[in-house]
DNA sequence: CAGATTTGCCAAAGCGCTTTGAATAATCCA
DNA sequence: TGGATTATTCAAAGCGCTTTGGCAAATCTG
C-alpha cells in the first residue's frame, strides 16, 4: 500500500494525505483523523527512500566501525554504546546504519557515505590522537558526533568523553596512597586516544610523587581476556613484579585476577587490581558491593548523551560544536588493598 | 555531484553514463572507460536512496534486536555475529541498518520495515520456541534467515543454527563419564529455543544413565558474569552441592568460576566447569590451551555464513529455503577432572 | 550496393514521496 | 449583501536514479 494508493482509497489527493500524516496544519481536523484511522487501518508506512528522496533526509544515522585487517575484533563495549545511542534514535524515529570501514581507504569510504545520502549524520567510535576523519567530516559538511577526543585535532568538534586522564591519575593515587610503589599498567591499545590520557594520568600521578613509570610494568594492547592475562602472567614473573595493576577493562583485569590467582596470589591481598568499569550489560562489577576497585563511566549513558547531541546537531543545523566530558567515579571494591610490606 | 552533473560534464546523457557506471553492454568500451575514470576522479557515488527507489533494492539487510524493557541488556555475542556478516555484507556491497524493537508491537515494527522498504531482508536473533515472527516475515515475503531455529514452528524457514542439544548432551556425558552425579546446569532464559535444547541435551544425557535432572541443580536466566556467580553460589552452598557445572556462556563461566574461587575450592579438581563457547574475540577460551573445557562454535563463522544465506536468498528470489547446523566441538581444558570421591 | 542488423547513444517515463502554487469553498466583516 | 479573508483541497513538479523504447550511424549480408 502506497500513498497513492491510500489517498485514492480515501478519495483524497496525496497531497492532502501526505499532509494530513506529517502533521501540517493546512488540512482539517477531522480528514486528518479519518486519514489517520485508514492509515493505521491498512498498515501504511511512507516508502523511506521515496520520503528521503523528497526531503533530503535520510532518518538514520550512521556508526561507522573501523574494522583494521590486522585486529579482527569488534570493540566488546560497542554493544552497549549502540543500546543506549539505539534507544534514543528509536524514540526520534530514526535508525542506525553499522559501516565496516577497512583502515585503508577510510577516506573514500566516508566520501562514499556522504555521496550514498542514506545517513544524517555519523557516529566516530574509537578515535585516535590525530585523527583524520575529523577534518573530513568537517569538510564534507557531515554532522558527526566523536565518542572520544583527538588530542592532537585543534580544530572545534563535537564530541563527548569521559575524562580519562582524571580516572587514571585518581587510581594511581589511590594506589599510590594503599603504599604501592610498583604499579603496573595494563593499557589499551595506545594509539587510541582514550589510551593515551589514561597513561598520562598513570605517569602523573607518579611523578607527583617522585616516580617513574617503568616501561617493564606498562603494556599496550586489545583489551581481551587473553591480553590482560598475558600481561599480568609476563609481569608477576618479572624480576620485579608489581604489587598493583592498573587495567583498561573489567574483561582484561578478569585475566589479570586469573594470572594472580594461578599463581597462588590473592586479589585485594597479595596483589591490588583497578580497572575501568564501562558498566557493561553483561559484566557488572558486582551488585551491591563492587568486586574490582574500579573508574567506572557507564557506556550505555554515554551512548544515549551521545545520540542526543548529534541529533540535536542534526536538527538545528548551524549550531555551534557541542561537547561533554563526564568524570568517572572511583568505587571500592575488595580488589585492593595495602602494599604488602 | 549527482549523475546529471556528472553526465552534463562528460557530455553524456544520465542513461549512457548510469549504464557505464552498472556495467550494462549497450556501451562502447572507450565511453565505459572515459565515465569510470571520471566518476573516481570527481568521486561520484550515487545517491542510494535514489537508486533503492529506482530499483526497488536497498541494498541494505536489517538486524532487529528485541529490546525487552525488562532486560536492558543487549547480547554480548551480537558484536561478533556483526562482524561476520558485516565481513560478507560489505564485500557485496550491502550496510547492515539495526533497528531496536520493543518487545511490545512486535508484529507492527516488521510490518513497518518492511513498508519503509529500506532493507532486502532480516536476520532474526534469538528465536523464542515460538516465534511469530517467522510466519509474520513469510507472510511479508521478507527475505529472511534466523539465526538459531524455532522449535514449534513448523513451516520451512531459512536458519543457521548450532547444535546446541547434541552439544550440551555430549558435555554432559563427559562429565558422567568422569564420574560426576550431581551435575548443575546454569543455562540462557529458557524461553530462548537455544536454551531449551541445551536444557534437552543434558536432561536426556541424565535421563540415559538413569539419572533425573533435579530443579535445584539447574538455573535460567540471561548470560551476564553476576548471573553465573549467583547461580553457582547458591548452589554450591545447598544442601547437595554440584561437582560439576554445565555453563551456557563463557562471561557466565567466569561467574561461575569466581565462586568456586571464592570458597576456596580449585576449579577442575573440587569442582568441573564445562561452558559453551561462542569464540568471542575479546573473550578467547586461552591460546594454545583451553581454559575451559568447552562446547565450542563460532558464532562469528555464523555470522558470515547468515549473512551468505541471507544474500542468496535475496539474489536469487524463489529459492527454497536454506539450513544449515553447525557441530559444536568438544575441546577438553583443565577445567573438568574426575568427580571427587 | 541496397536492405537488414548491430552498435551506441538519448529522451522520457517512472519509482513513492514532499512541496509549491493555484483553485475552490467556506467564513468573515463592514 | 458583496468583496475580502481564510480554510481546504488539489495538480503538478521535482528529488536522483534506472530502464523502456526509439533513433541515428555504423557494420554486415548476399
Amino acid at each position: 500500500m502506497n500513498l497513492k494508493e491510500l489517498s485514492s482509497h480515501l478519495g483524497l489527493s496525496p497531497t492532502t494525505v501526505s499532509r494530513a500524516l506529517n502533521g501540517y496544519p493546512e488540512v482539517s481536523e477531522t480528514t486528518r483523523a479519518r486519514v489517520l484511522e485508514a492509515a493505521k487501518a491498512v498498515g501504511y508506512s511512507p516508502n523511506a527512500r521515496a520520503q528521503g528522496l523528497a526531503t533530503g533526509r535520510a532518518r538514520a544515522i550512521g556508526h561507522v566501525l573501523p574494522m583494521s585487517t590486522r585486529h579482527e575484533m569488534v570493540n566488546p563495549i560497542f554493544g552497549d554504546f549502540i543500546l543506549g545511542a539505539g534507544s534514543v534514535y528509536s524514540r526520534q524515529g530514526y535508525e542506525v546504519v553499522i559501516s565496516l570501514v577497512e583502515d585503508t581507504g577510510e577516506e573514500a569510504a566516508y566520501r562514499a557515505i556522504k555521496a550514498r545520502g542514506n545517513v544524517d549524520g555519523v557516529l566516530v567510535h574509537g578515535p585516535h590522537m590525530d585523527d583524520p576523519r575529523i577534518g573530513l567530516l568537517r569538510e564534507l559538511q557531515m554532522p558527526f558526533v566523536v565518542h572520544g577526543r583527538a588530542s592532537y585535532v585543534t580544530e572545534d568538534y563535537s564530541w563527548l568523553d569521559t575524562n580519562n586522564g582524571r580516572g587514571f591519575r585518581r587510581a594511581t593515587d589511590f594506589l599510590l596512597d594503599l603504599g604501592h610503589k610498583r604499579i603496573a599498567l595494563v593499557n589499551g591499545l595506545e594509539a587510541m586516544d582514550f589510551a593515551h590520557r589514561r597513561r598520562a594520568g598513570y605517569s602523573d600521578a607518579l611523578a607527583a610523587r617522585g616516580l617513574a613509570a617503568s616501561p617493564a610494568l606498562m603494556r599496550s594492547g586489545e583489551m581481551t581476556e587473553i591480553y590482560g592475562h598475558a600481561s599480568a602472567s609476563e609481569m608477576l614473573d618479572g624480576p620485579e613484579p608489581p604489587t598493583a595493576f592498573l587495567v583498561a577493562s573489567m574483561i582484561s583485569a578478569i585475566g589479570v585476577r586469573r594470572a594472580i590467582q594461578e599463581r597462588g596470589l590473592t586479589m585485594g591481598r597479595d596483589v591490588s587490581v583497578i580497572t575501568h568499569d564501562d558498566d557493561l550489560s553483561y559484566m557488572r562489577n558486582g551488585i551491591d558491593v563492587p568486586i574490582f576497585t574500579a573508574t567506572r563511566s557507564s557506556v550505555q549513558n554515554a551512548g544515549m548523551r551521545a545520540a542526543e547531541m548529534l541529533l540535536s546537531l542534526i536538527e538545528n543545523p548551524g549550531q555551534p560544536p557541542l561537547t561533554e566530558l563526564f568524570e568517572a567515579e572511583l568505587i571500592i571494591g575488595s580488589s585492593t588493598g595495602p602494599a604488602p610490606s
